[in-house]
DNA sequence: AAGTGGTCTAGACCACTTA
DNA sequence: AAGTGGTCTAGACCACTTG
């Protein structure tokens, strides 16, 4: 029963019980919460006042409604830790990162659309060119298993990747990297700019993200060993399946 | 108005009517939203449900709403790029990373708390330790300007801390770190598993966040030059207002 | 005082799942 | 058929902000 008088609104105590019943262990995960109307009768408020209660937790990501079954406890997801390392520190196995072979199982590219457009702001001052510079750009959906598990837009400028594979959708063995190194353009390094915000609609639906999980975004920048920016990759991902990993020597 | 043989529920038709003019600009950042009552004549709706649409908004992270004032259009956040860099690449300014300087403006640490516990699972695994084993656990609340802009968790071994000024709130000059080397135990390099997810109401209210934005989770591991895991760093951030920068060697 | 969002009620009907 | 969550209504009163 929620406290009138206790000046927290009825839905946070509500809220606040269910949450700390998880915590405890009371309530485990996949297990069922008690139906919203016996929760009217246990806690003595209306349903749309329980159903608040329940939103905020669900908005949290703590439960998940499943419609005519009822409302359960999250799992624990599985997360898989993407190293975020260079070829050589990999193939020598440093650091014992997890997950590495399951992220070397991806389907690289199941869909791949090839357009051009302008440059805008962001993408003129990432790649260092003038705002309207033609770029090259491959959006990709990537799947494993079958899911969607990630979205990547990489943009050229089109100076890299004109008369090359890279402006068909297969860009051929090795992918672009490899029509890259070919062109002349060899690799030196890359920046990862991460962070994290709520999806948009369409990426709720595409990623089938659960309400109350988050995106985890990576701006990925290459460039040449004469300094030179030649692709920006905006990369999407569940935060709820996936950790990046990366290495950082300490002089 | 609405359209009620559509299929599509009234309160996302009226939160897609709403996501588009903010899309398009016609409710530019800043900008007031009709007031709910408004809103309820213009879509010839009720007003909870306005509110589930303008609540699927704000989750979603694009409005704010305040109380007595509206809900408003949420303005571009300035997020701070914090550089995870070696300190000799960041004194040798390699690549042009802004909010370096920003980031050193910090006050390190406001509020330290010291406390010992045992090794759960979860540490044992990181620092390579058994299940148990005493650790010395420096709780930190950092802040900026007089706002908190991260929490971050340290343990560490007993064994490295014991008899050093790290088992003290001041650690003394150079921070921890330089207490590990002078205890012979000279940093290596450190990995870094970066993730999301919702924040927990406490560190909602501790970290300011408005609803619907989620903090990115460092969890930053120590290695001495022996092999040897000695720190393990939880860190909690807004990813409203940070976005963390790595570099990674092509070859 | 007037307008705003915040909370809450007591219903109703629908869609989905399970037995 | 029964139970579940999903949607929706027509109010009410409160708390906060602004003129």
């Amino acid at each position: 029963m929620v406290d009138r008088t206790s000046g927290l609104p009825a839905y946070r105590q509500v809220a606040d019980d269910l949450r700390a019943r998880i915590a405890s262990g009371e309530l485990a995960p996949g297990d069922r919460l008690p139906s919203e109307r016996q929760m009217v009768d246990t806690y003595g408020v209306s349903r749309p006042t329980v159903r608040d209660a329940v939103n905020l937790l669900r908005t949290e990501g703590l439960v998940i409604a499943e419609h005519g079954r009822g409302v359960f406890v999250r799992r624990a997801t599985s997360v898989m830790r993407l190293a975020r390392l260079s070829r050589s520190a990999r193939e020598a196995g440093r650091g014992a990162f997890l997950g590495d072979a399951a992220a070397a199982g991806f389907t690289p590219s199941v869909e791949v659309q090839v357009t051009f457009e302008p440059a805008d702001a962001r993408m003129a001052e990432l790649l260092g060119v003038a705002v309207g510079t033609e770029l090259c750009v491959r959006d990709r959906v990537m799947d494993a298993d079958g899911v969607t598990v990630q979205l990547a837009v990489s943009r050229f400028p089109r100076s890299v990747t004109k008369g090359t594979a890279m402006e068909q959708p297969d860009s051929g063995p090795g992918g672009t990297h490899s029509r890259l190194e070919e062109g002349g353009h060899q690799l030196d390094r890359f920046t990862e700019a991460v962070g994290a915000r709520m999806p948009t609609p369409h990426e709720s639906s595409v990623l089938q993200l659960s309400p109350g999980v988050p995106v985890l975004t990576v701006t990925r920048v290459a460039f040449t060993v004469d300094g030179r920016a030649v692709e920006v990759n905006d990369i999407v991902m569940s935060a709820d399946r996936f950790s990046l990993a990366y290495e950082i020597p300490a002089t």
